[in-house]
Order: C-alpha cells, then sequence, then structure tokens
DNA sequence: ACAATATCCTGCGAGC
DNA sequence: TGCTCGCAGGATATTG
C-alpha cells in the first residue's frame, strides 16, 4: 500500500531515471486509469514533453513537465510506476507505457485499477481531486504540534480515523497509521478529544518517528509495492503490529490483536496501547 | 459540520 | 475439484 514514505521512494528512484527524459510515445492500454483529458488529448499533449522534475504531496507523485503541463500520479492500493527496458515483457495489468527517449518504457501497473493519472496545464492543480485540500506534509515545518492538537481537540471520531484523514496530516495509511498508534502507545479506538496534552505530544513525535523510518527504510513491501527501479522495499521487516497477529509485543508481552475499525484491520497491542 | 459506511477493483486463501 | 466468501484499503460519495 503506497503511503508516504513508499511514494517517496518512488519518486527518488524516478528521479533518478527520468529527469532530463523526453516523451515520445505512448501506449494507452486502459483509458479508465486516465482521469483527464480524454486519452486523444492526452496522447496528444504528453508527447514530447520533457520531464523537468518530480515531486511528491501527500500520496500523489507529481511530474514537472515542459511547457507548463503537469502530470500527476495516485498509486492507490496496488500501484506500481516503474522504469523498464522496453524489452522487457509487458505483465497483465499494465495499463499505460511512456516511451522514453533513452529507448527505456515507463510503465504504470495496477492489479487493481484505484490508481489514476491526470495531466493538467499548471494553474489547473485545482482540477484535480484532493491535491489541493490535503494537511501539511508531516516530515516538514509546517506540521506542528499545534496542528495536531487543533485537529484532534473536540473530535469525537477515533484517533485512528483522524490520522487517517488526510485533511489533517497528508500522507499517513493503514499500515503507518497502525505503527505510529503503537509506538505512541495509543489505543486506535480512543477518540479525539480523550487524548491529553502529553498523548499529543508522543503522537507527534511518532508520526515523525514512524514515517522517517519508513522512508529509511525505502517502503513497506508487504504485497504488491515496489519503487521506481522494481525493487521492494524493507520496513515490512520492522513492523510491531501491522499484519502481526499473535506475535508477543516486545513492550509487553501481551499478543498482537486485530480489530475491525471502518471496515479496516486496525492492528494493536492489547496490553500497552491505552 | 461531523462521523460512519458503501463503493470501486482483482487475486488469494479458507472453508465446505 | 470447484464453488463462495471474506479480506486487502485510498479516496470519494452518500447517508444519518
Amino acid at each position: 500500500m503506497p503511503e508516504l514514505p513508499e511514494v517517496e521512494t518512488v519518486k527518488r528512484t524516478l528521479t533518478e531515471q527520468i529527469v532530463g527524459r523526453t516523451v515520445t510515445g505512448i501506449t494507452i492500454i486502459q483509458p479508465s486509469v486516465i482521469r483527464c483529458p480524454a486519452p486523444a488529448g492526452f496522447t496528444q499533449s504528453i508527447i514530447g514533453k520533457k520531464v523537468q522534475g518530480i515531486r511528491r504531496r501527500g500520496k500523489y507523485l507529481i511530474l514537472n513537465l515542459s511547457d507548463d503541463y503537469t502530470m500527476v500520479v495516485h498509486l492507490r492500493m496496488t500501484g506500481q510506476f516503474t522504469v523498464a527496458e522496453r524489452e522487457t515483457p509487458i505483465k497483465k495489468h499494465t495499463h499505460v507505457i511512456f516511451d522514453l527517449d533513452d529507448g527505456r518504457h515507463l510503465r504504470f501497473w495496477d492489479q487493481r485499477r484505484f490508481g489514476c493519472i491526470w495531466l493538467v496545464t499548471k494553474g489547473a492543480l485545482d482540477r484535480i481531486g484532493g491535491l489541493m485540500t490535503l494537511g501539511p506534509e508531516p516530515l516538514e515545518e509546517g506540521f506542528t504540534i499545534d496542528i495536531l492538537t487543533k485537529a484532534v481537540s473536540n473530535r469525537q471520531a477515533r484517533i485512528k480515523g483522524i490520522l487517517l484523514d488526510q485533511h489533517v496530516v497528508a500522507g499517513i495509511g493503514n499500515i503507518y497509521a497502525d505503527e505510529i498508534l503503537y509506538n505512541s502507545a495509543i489505543h486506535p479506538e480512543r477518540t479525539g478529544a480523550s487524548l491529553t496534552m502529553d498523548e499529543i505530544a508522543r503522537l507527534f513525535t511518532s508520526i515523525k518517528y514512524i514515517l522517517a523510518q519508513g522512508v529509511e527504510h525505502r517502503g513497506t513491501s508487504f504485497s504488491d509495492y515496489v519503487d521506481g527501479r522494481g525493487q521492494k522495499g524493507s520496513h515490512q521487516n520492522y513492523l510491531k503490529v501491522y499484519q502481526q497477529v499473535g506475535k508477543i509485543c516486545e513492550r509487553c508481552q501481551a499478543k498482537i490483536e486485530r480489530i475491525k475499525q471502518g471496515g479496516r484491520s486496525a492492528y494493536h497491542c492489547p496490553g500497552c496501547q491505552k
């Protein structure tokens, strides 16, 4: 599941490979992954564009192209955006193939087809749903303890749901939400309003620490995730609760449990997450 | 405004 | 062997 650390790793590995490259052709196999414009317009506009830089905002990849165009990609659940040699066989669920001027391919693959691509001109980024309403980047200066305090205050929603809300803070998904709550020893079903100042301070520290660890480990490859070179991350080897049902908590020796929350799994330690 | 739930999609494993 | 069911979850739409 590409969350902030995974998308950041894709950004870095793609930057090394495709900045300076020009798109010379495109094959759209599954048109529905392209949100805008329509395939004919997309094809016409993308060809000849040079990749000038890549940045990340939350879980969105943003490719700055020549002529003031911007291509935005969201990998959602199973999306992969990788560079491949032209001779490499095309896997099932490959939806879009960009031909690059160095003879290689940039390929968008997504087994479950939740991922999507937008191509807009500069200034039209507000046409991309969700991008303009994202909360602050958790690993940057703009994210403060004051912002987190305001986000949880007087909220009856459960804290895990608040962490997953991209308007509050950008880039946290199910894996890192569970790991952050474990690290701060807070139970996922606590309401925002119930948190003490001390707990909010711990949560703030854990958000930064766990996400930074995820980036350092180049992401969590639990099922499909790979970076822009097709390589897996290693953070799955450092998970304390996510997908760890029955394992012994190293902090209190209780057994890790899974509960259902909002249609999602919430992994936690019933012994020390209060 | 807020909080919870349904929806999209495919593959896999459990259970019968 | 082959079927059904539940599960995986990011973001949006819908409901209360």
